[in-house]
DNA sequence: TTGTATGCGTTATCAA
DNA sequence: TTGATAACGCATACAA
């Protein structure tokens, strides 16, 4: 008989270490939780004992007992969307440096799935939740916040301040964009994306206008070009639309509400034989790594996802260490990169 | 004073419901777990008695009653890359149908931050660990594995059977691909990829060797142009290794290791003025999304890859409530998509 | 330095 | 139909 041929029957617990080691309970938590409390001697025996048994301490009666636990969540609406999972990576970061795991639940945009998860991680009392919500309004975010768990919005805002939230400026981030285009000289602009339910969408193109206006241009000349959704797709279809205008009419540049917008319209572009940015310039948003990597490299509107991510982490552990925490509302600068698709 | 003013002291339990209710601690159980067993009238109370105390069931509690948990965790390798988040969303529909939490677990190619998501993962108890490993051979696996904690591979595999995986044929998928740049006329063709620990990497290459020589092509008109990695940006950089090389002895076509690599390659191209396929086709590996919507759409082989995340997650939970259970080795036909990126 | 005893919140068994 | 009680595995206060 080798060793090691038997079932695993039942995980081991401190009492099958304590009593294979020949000590009590007690110094078995001991090794586990202040091992300087122990002697050498009876340590290292303990810690054969666990080797040999495969001991694995039970996370869900520490926590029990311990009354927190040890993990974060971030529940985002797109993975598919490296602002999201760059985002993430800074979340992870701050979580490593805290000691504590970060579980990444994907709602896929659909309220349901947000709510599944959102229950489930506040009946696993995780030390915190970041979540960029589907609504930002949906009563769910007060449930968690009635049951105690500490909850940072990401990427969206609230205006009654019940939240601590970490967002960008995005007023500021349109305007940016559409400066740029204006220096550059365009006259006919359009502006692509949706739905209006997004905040971000109305800010940006709200800082659009307030470019638009104050460089004297007239309304009719910012054209809105609705989408149903901030994907590849959503651009290729944009794309089509806009070029299906008059050339006379034609606005010479587009500003994208984000880059995979900005890709999709680009593809379309090349696709029908016109080029970026002699018969269109464009502007995405985001700066994410494929706009940079793109056919024609995009400027775009820069946001500091990872710091983002990282700050939100932060928050949501002072909220929950924190006595004294008191909310607070993060709203970062964004930049303007400026790259090929917009330089003739 | 208004509503709830008060600040949240401490989460409440069972027996605050049940004091509350003036009911006993089992019925408040009763009425979440088997509520045909008590009477609608003190139901009701007990209800009412939650509602007013924002009760919400300590799922570590419960779980250490019970013995096991209601969640799976899915850890990848990249959560940047289309694959693994399609993958992904396959596991997390089956989890959903089994009532089931889906965690993702970002381990961003890092062996060290796998060790410590599966080492936290098993001391949850969770139900079930589906992993796209670092290294498939590692003994981290077989640590799960020891502690009791069903664990299925995804997209690699290991030979000796010790777990449930799921996988794809790579080196018919390598066949496929160069199968058919031979059919289009192709006698120098790139093998763009790396690096070589990466199994997949090894096996489409060898199923793209075979190909060649059943074709009576020589050896040393298959280059290999080696990659550190299969990402967009080393895509580009391969792109500019094989545009370097005179066009007497260049490739005319290339086919990538995945897809990533295929539009960074793709997109090397159109920035140097050369066209695709005119001056090089392309084949990708993985018919991500993205794929299909590049400025030229990609040739690519398609993998089933939420086919892929669904029988994983079907495959654990077999593997977890089954003691019949067997391990089985999936293994998924590839299947190739002809699109623009070969033909001229 | 080590052992003993208690309780975390839940579920389930059994008795009333 | 409801109530009392034990147990899950662990960490800690306290005693030895």
């Amino acid at each position: 008989m080798g060793p090691e041929v038997w079932a695993v029957v039942r995980a081991s617990s401190v009492k099958d270490v304590a009593a294979l080691a020949g000590v009590s309970l007690g110094t078995v938590s001991n090794v586990l939780n202040r091992p300087d409390r122990v002697s050498p001697a009876t340590r290292s025996r303990v810690e054969d004992a666990m080797r040999e048994l495969g001991f694995v301490r039970n996370e869900s009666a520490r926590q029990l007992r311990a009354g927190h636990s040890r993990t974060l969540a971030y529940v985002l609406l797109d993975a598919r969307n490296p602002f999201f999972t760059d985002v993430a990576e800074g979340a992870e970061r701050a979580a490593e440096a805290a000691g504590l795991s970060l579980f990444l639940c994907h709602s896929d945009n659909r309220a349901s799935r947000e709510g599944d998860y959102l229950a489930h991680l506040v009946e696993q009392r995780v030390q915190g939740i970041l979540v960029t919500p589907v609504d930002p309004h949906a009563t769910v975010l007060d449930d968690v916040r009635r049951n105690g768990t500490p909850l940072v919005i990401v990427d969206r805002t609230r205006d009654d301040g019940a939240f601590c939230s970490v967002a960008v400026d995005d007023v500021l981030g349109g305007r940016l964009a559409v400066e740029h285009l204006v220096e550059r000289g365009h006259t006919r602009v359009a502006f692509i994306g949706g739905p209006d339910t997004i905040g971000q969408v109305r800010d940006r193109l709200e800082g659009a206008r307030a470019a638009w206006a104050d460089a004297g241009l007239p309304d009719d000349q910012l054209t809105v070009v609705p989408t149903d959704g901030l994907t590849v797709v959503e651009g290729r279809s944009a794309g089509e639309r806009l070029m299906g205008i008059g050339t006379r009419r034609r606005p010479t540049a587009a500003f994208c509400a984000n880059d995979l917008l900005a890709l999709g319209l680009l593809q379309q572009l090349s696709t029908s034989g016109a080029t970026v940015p002699g018969d269109l310039a464009i502007v995405g948003y985001d700066d994410i790594e494929y706009a940079a990597a793109a056919a024609v490299p995009l400027t775009s509107v820069r946001q500091p996802r990872q710091e983002l991510g990282r700050r939100a982490a932060e928050l949501v552990l002072d909220e929950a260490t924190n006595p004294d925490h008191v909310h607070e509302q993060l709203v970062f600068t964004p930049e303007l990169v400026a790259r090929r698709s917009t330089f003739s």
